[in-house]
DNA sequence: ATGAAAGCGCTAACAA
DNA sequence: TTGTTAGCGCTTTCAT
């Protein structure tokens, strides 16, 4: 009667032979599905897992095996549809066999990155996923040489020694800045988010390349260069619009941005989208369908890019000398009711 | 020379032993800080795992202790602010107690939720935050059973016997009501989102209260039932616009909802929030308080929430035997820019 | 087809 | 203070 306050314990290996009558190595080949165990025999087993509720304890098989079945995710943040789709990627790839995903955020601090990367190679995971990472420098080259696999998420300028996916950023910019040439604007704004910096140059190469094609010159005024730190849409489009030859069609670099770029032409200077200017946004989140009206954007390919990347990953895991490898995904321009035509006059 | 494909299996505790000529479970000590290594050794140890760059195997680990320091997440998706938010809470207390997080999104599909949760109590989770769990009645009543450490989050009604945080639901949407009331409107239609049912129940009990409180009688038009299921501001908020006496002020139970009626307000009925018609929202999520207007909105201390609920999470992982517990947190009237009294006449 | 036995890397009780 | 030892629960040879 003394010390009764033990844990309910599970149930182990040794349990279920004892109640089947088994040695406890037999019940470990029922449980891994290994051949060679007569019908009768595995019955019998199976039979006592269900009854004392059995289930193989991870850790151990882990220790044993050295595979945990479980990747580390690395990002700053997760409340944004962008990356809400992303892991939706992430998750189909990852369940489809059996892996478990860890999560891991930084919230912008750069130093935290750093630390979590060793973390995760010393911790459970099997590898790591990185989703837009910042300050990489500090860590890149110890996982590199570490041979932990790992794959990064978005790469907008891809690096020969990392495996990578990221998506034809200049092309997007491009088709959506064509698009609005070929609409009959001239003054086209470009306003970028918050963001992998790299995104954000390449996103601008592509709005450059289309403005040469069509002998447009490049105009800085157009392209607020501060606003890669932190975008202030209401500041931003209220200089724009002031401007001796302002816009008449403003691209951007993300659909939130976009969503409030609308906002504060319709409210704050009673411009109506897309009658009196247009808005082009960059990435088709799902919300980008539903506002009113619905915004005309680049679509990224985000589940898809998160699915791909997964499995890469996984690959990875498998073969952990697979050489690195970039895969790039197309990016499309989705049309629907933020352009117009430039006004007459 | 033969079979050199060998993994670089990394140090064990034995290598540091042999290469600081001390015993293993000196090394052990070492690396669990525990008391009773003379300075000398210590040092010696510690040079040793430098050296060869030694780091604990955690399966090993939690396989004798038997914990692991995970603890799952489920959740039905993560890209919204309201959850990130959530998240930014968890993760506070969870890192500060060095506890690392599982993600299980479920997307929605009730039967994955129960076969997360077997899955999760089986694994290498310490323990289970649900977040506003879906088709619970198929796991809940076999995780009291089990012991095994969980806590629901945004918890509406809560069970006396769930470990719980939720909110202040119905004074918030009281207060909302009321805020309204007092300006002068007497015609408050009230939009709820996809949601907990519980959830919207409660608040909606919050807006009759208020209601009553000034004798206006509940007016089932202005509270259409069968938008619990899937919302649709445009069609919800044009049929609001289209009873003989339409509403002057909308009450919505989340703050997007909010967002998405503001612009169908704005584009296609022409109405200025907060001058022709007033709108709060509910929640006070990050971008609440960047759109235009400014939402006046009900905040619910989501990170906080968050927080909370790792916090009672972590401490009935250490003593699992702690009564089941309620936490309900204060909402609070944010009052900004998107109510007016109502036009006169 | 089955059992015996070794050992994955570590912690902690016990000796010395 | 340090070393010895016994497992944690499991997979996997190697015999039988």
């Amino acid at each position: 009667m003394a010390n009764t306050a033990r844990k309910p314990s599970r149930a182990t290996i040794i349990d279920i032979a004892k109640l089947a009558g088994v040695s406890y190595s037999t019940v470990s080949r029922v449980a891994t599905n290994h051949a060679n165990v007569s019908p009768g025999t595995r019955e019998r087993v199976l039979r006592a897992m269900e009854q004392l509720g059995y289930t193989p304890n991870q850790h151990a098989r882990s220790l044993l095996t050295g595979k945990s079945n479980i990747v580390s995710v690395l990002v700053h943040a997760i409340g944004t549809e962008y990356i809400g789709e992303i892991f939706r990627g992430f998750e189909e790839a990852l369940a489809a066999k059996d892996y478990n995903l860890m999560l891991y955020t930084t919230h912008r601090h750069r130093g935290r990155e750093a630390e979590y990367v060793s973390n995760i190679m010393q911790g459970f995971a099997d590898g790591l996923l990185l989703v837009v990472p910042m300050g990489r420098e500090s860590y890149l080259q110890r996982l590199r040489a570490s041979g932990f696999p790992y794959v990064i998420v978005e790469e907008a300028i891809p690096d020969p020694r990392d495996p990578s996916v990221g998506i034809t950023n200049r092309k997007g910019a491009y088709d959506a800045t064509r698009y609005l040439l070929q609409l009959g604007h001239r003054r086209i704004a470009f306003i970028t988010d918050v963001m992998n910096l790299n995104t954000a140059v390449e996103r601008n190469k592509g709005y450059c390349d289309a403005l040469a094609e069509f002998r447009i010159p490049y105009d800085p005024e157009l392209v607020p260069e501060d606003d890669f730190i932190r975008p202030q849409p209401s500041a931003i489009t209220q200089r724009l619009l002031e401007l001796r030859e302002p816009p008449t069609a403003i691209l951007t670099s993300s659909d939130p941005i976009a969503f409030r770029v609308m906002e504060v032409l319709s409210r704050e200077h009673g411009l109506h989208v897309p009658q009196d200017i247009s808005v082009v946004g960059f990435d088709d989140i799902p919300t980008a369908s539903i506002v009113s009206p619905r915004l005309t954007t680049v679509r990224h390919p985000m589940a898809e890019m998160g699915r791909v990347a997964a499995r890469m990953l996984l690959e990875r895991i498998q073969s952990p000398d697979l050489p690195p490898e970039h895969v790039q995904l197309e990016t499309q321009l989705v049309i629907r009711e933020s352009c117009h035509p430039p006004r007459v006059g």
